[in-house]
DNA sequence: CGTTTCTTTGACAAAATTCAAGGTTTGTGG
DNA sequence: CCACAAACCTTGAATTTTGTCAAAGAAACG
């Protein structure tokens, strides 16, 4: 999921980082806003921090306080169950928010892992609302970006219910070529900073079918695999998966 | 899901109903105001309105211009996908908040329909948005709302991704019983006002599958079932279904 | 009171999981 | 820079769960 095929070149470090002259700011939260608008987002933000591999961004159950906007690399969001389990909800690429889910409750219902090296820029949820009442655009993108996630919830959840595993697996690549495409990035080849056994997790199936899967669709040339780096040879024969699902439910 | 056991005296039609002498504004999205406030936002509502079993209240695709909360009986949210399957995504029962899915965009991305019959509550948007101006705690409250459609989601694809049938008919009659408790009714018994197959697409798995687990449950002595009639006759026994899934995954 | 819709139940088939084992990559410390 | 350990990935075989098809019974509706 690196989105800069060679890794990490694409945004320095910490300094030289500001809204107005960042990429991602056409999609990302301050995206509506005039250009001293921006100048009054930029003083709130806290800059770009950097996480390792395995980093918790967000700690489920800590008390929620800011959003995170995925400045570069990648990360998952995963919810701890009754059981114990660690399910993968969601995949976070540049320019997504984390900690939506936390915005109406004191406390943080999942965590947030970097998946490889990332930056993300922190907004002190307190100023961003402080901003919002006077900037209306700014409020719009968060009722925007809040049901951007429900959306894509209940797309997640029509695909649990009602996808078989293949289908699945299919639409989670399409998913993630239309979003690197979004960024900018080419949609028929990217890497995936995930593992199988989180592919698995956030489809609900086994880590072994994720794997059979993938050699399936490349046996049937549809996709090219190795290891993590993934070609996408036909994207219309992926399409069609998804749309002709079986019949009945 | 009638939520009062003989249907809908709890509500008279249309006439005597303000938020102030309503039995659910403890939980409803005025519920942290104070008292002048909550006579501003009842003059900007529109008074209950009766719907029929089937009736939509939201059809999918429609421009989004208000929130409705519903004040009795029940709704089921469905989506239509690409394969034209219709899909339930939630099931609404009273002070839940129709539309929540659609705030940040131009048209509902999915239909509320009526399970029996039903009384609303309009919230026109924009007059919510511009007292949530002069409000925080009904701007508050309506965060509030969303992360919990966000949360309830979650919960449900971690659902999806990782029970079993079973499981996911011991959670939904859990959470029915448990939202049932929070509204002032009986945990133990209340009727479903859905269908087996509404229930089946709501949790994914085939009807036929819900009709055989509701009846290996009775069996099991852990529920009563005769129609949409249902007793929960152990809840500590349904709850040590929900926690002692499958190990894998 | 008949028709339509909903529900239950059985037999069979298919999809996906589990278990197991071997191979590969990645990362770390000497 | 190499060697070793740990994590990750692939593949096969057997098993289980759940879906599909079919048919009959019950309930709701006009």
């Amino acid at each position: 999921m690196t989105h800069h095929p060679s890794g990490q070149t694409a945004i320095p470090p910490g300094q030289a980082t500001h809204c107005e002259g960042c990429s991602l700011s056409a999609h990302c939260l301050p995206g509506g806003l005039a250009r001293d608008q921006m100048t009054d987002f930029d003083a709130i933000i806290h800059r770009p921090r950097p996480l390792r591999r395995g980093a918790r961004l967000v700690r489920q159950g800590a008390p929620f306080t800011s959003l995170y906007v995925v400045r570069s690399g990648s990360f998952k969001q995963v919810v701890v169950d009754a059981a114990h389990r660690e399910l993968v909800t969601h995949f976070l690429l540049p320019s997504d928010v984390a900690g939506l889910d936390a915005l109406g409750e004191a406390r943080h219902p999942s965590s947030v892992v970097a998946l490889e090296s990332s930056f993300v820029c922190e907004l002190p949820f307190g100023s961003l609302e402080a901003l919002g009442d006077r900037f209306p655009a700014l409020r719009g993108a968060l009722y925007r970006s809040m049901s951007q996630v429900l959306e894509r919830d209940q797309g997640m959840n029509c695909l649990l219910s009602c996808a078989s595993a293949e289908t699945r697996m299919a639409s989670f690549l399409l998913d993630m070529s239309e979003r690197f495409a979004a960024r900018g990035y080419s949609p028929h080849g990217f890497q995936l900073a995930m593992s199988r056994a989180d592919i698995g997790s956030f489809l609900g199936v086994a880590l072994e079918t994720v794997s059979r899967l993938l050699g399936r669709l490349q046996r049937q040339g549809l996709i090219s695999v190795e290891g993590r780096t993934l070609v996408l040879r036909d994207i219309p024969a992926l399409e069609a998966r998804v749309s002709g699902t079986r019949p009945g439910r």
